[in-house]
DNA sequence: ACAATTACCTGTATGC
DNA sequence: TGCATACAGGTAATTG
């Protein structure tokens, strides 16, 4: 669900609320979201340890703790981290509760259970499922056009697929990736290599614009999504295409189309995007 | 290299 | 009302 905007929405509010913070003790009650390391193992280290900061890489939140320690999440499709007062009532779905020292918990709520978690060192985020494979940030000053442009160079993978490749660029979902080629006027089968100097400087700017706005909404919210503090996002009402097959486009008014590719629903207009 | 399918789960929307 | 089916923002593993 999350996808990069959202991710770092999350991590914008509860960075406030959890830097600087003790966590006191954790309950986990569902075991398997914890991957790293075993679960008494998981319990005990973050017992008594300092939050020092809260950062975000492609879509996962890194939770910095003392003593070298970091705390990888990933929210998958439903997953939330919530800050929230104690004395609120545990939610359906709770799978884990951070005790914090004060008045709240930090609560991961998950649906569909899908969502996980590492416990490592910090010069250790290797060991963590996809981490270390993880393409450019999308939004990060070292990302240029010329980068860009050898990215796509000799690969035959369709826009819309690898859009979709976190080893490609991090933090694109199958929401931004269809907003994306929209904005760029890119057909979502275009191969990477097919696309001239024009298109990939178009492409540039709309991987950036579309992310920034969707980061300035706080977040598109379909069903499930909040941030740390609970609140919806506000980038649904912003949309072009994505979830509104059979609708007018915003530009030209044909209907919006959709399809499927890599297994995801994916929405383009065949006369915008070519 | 690239594409397509499945699995992991629960909940919701749709059609009959 | 019930029941079956399809689908949902992600990723990893498997097969072709």
């Amino acid at each position: 669900m999350p996808e990069l905007p959202e991710v770092e929405t999350v991590k914008r509010t509860l960075e406030p609320c959890l830097s600087g913070k003790t966590i006191d003790s954790v309950s986990v009650f569902m075991p398997k979201i914890i991957q790293e390391p075993a679960l008494e193992q998981f319990e005990l280290i973050l017992a008594g340890k300092k939050i020092t900061g809260v950062d975000r890489r492609g879509k996962y939140l890194l939770i910095n703790l003392s003593e070298g320690y970091l705390l990888i999440v990933h929210l998958r499709m439903t997953g939330r981290l919530l800050y929230v007062r104690k004395d609120a009532p545990v939610e359906k779905h709770t799978h884990v509760i951070f005790s914090l020292e004060g008045s709240h918990d930090l609560r991961f709520v998950d649906q569909r259970q899908f969502g996980w978690m590492y416990l490592v060192r910090n010069n250790q985020l290797n060991k963590a499922g996809g981490l270390a494979g993880l393409g450019p940030e999308p939004l990060s000053p070292e990302l240029t056009p010329e980068m860009l442009a050898a990215m796509l160079a000799g690969k035959n993978t369709k826009m819309k697929t690898l859009l979709l490749d976190q080893r490609f660029l991090a933090g694109i979902g199958n929401i931004y990736a269809d907003e994306i080629l929209f904005a760029a006027k890119l057909h979502p089968q275009r191969t990477a290599s097919s696309l001239d100097q024009v298109e990939i400087e178009r492409l540039y700017r709309c991987i950036r614009e579309v992310l920034a706005a969707g980061i300035r909404n706080r977040g598109t919210t379909i069903r499930d999504y909040v941030d740390g503090g609970g609140q919806i996002g506000e980038h649904q009402h912003h949309l072009g295409v994505y979830g509104r097959e059979g609708r007018a486009c915003k530009d030209c008014g044909q209907p919006v189309e959709r399809m499927r590719m890599s297994g995801r629903s994916t929405f383009h207009c065949s006369r915008c995007q070519n």
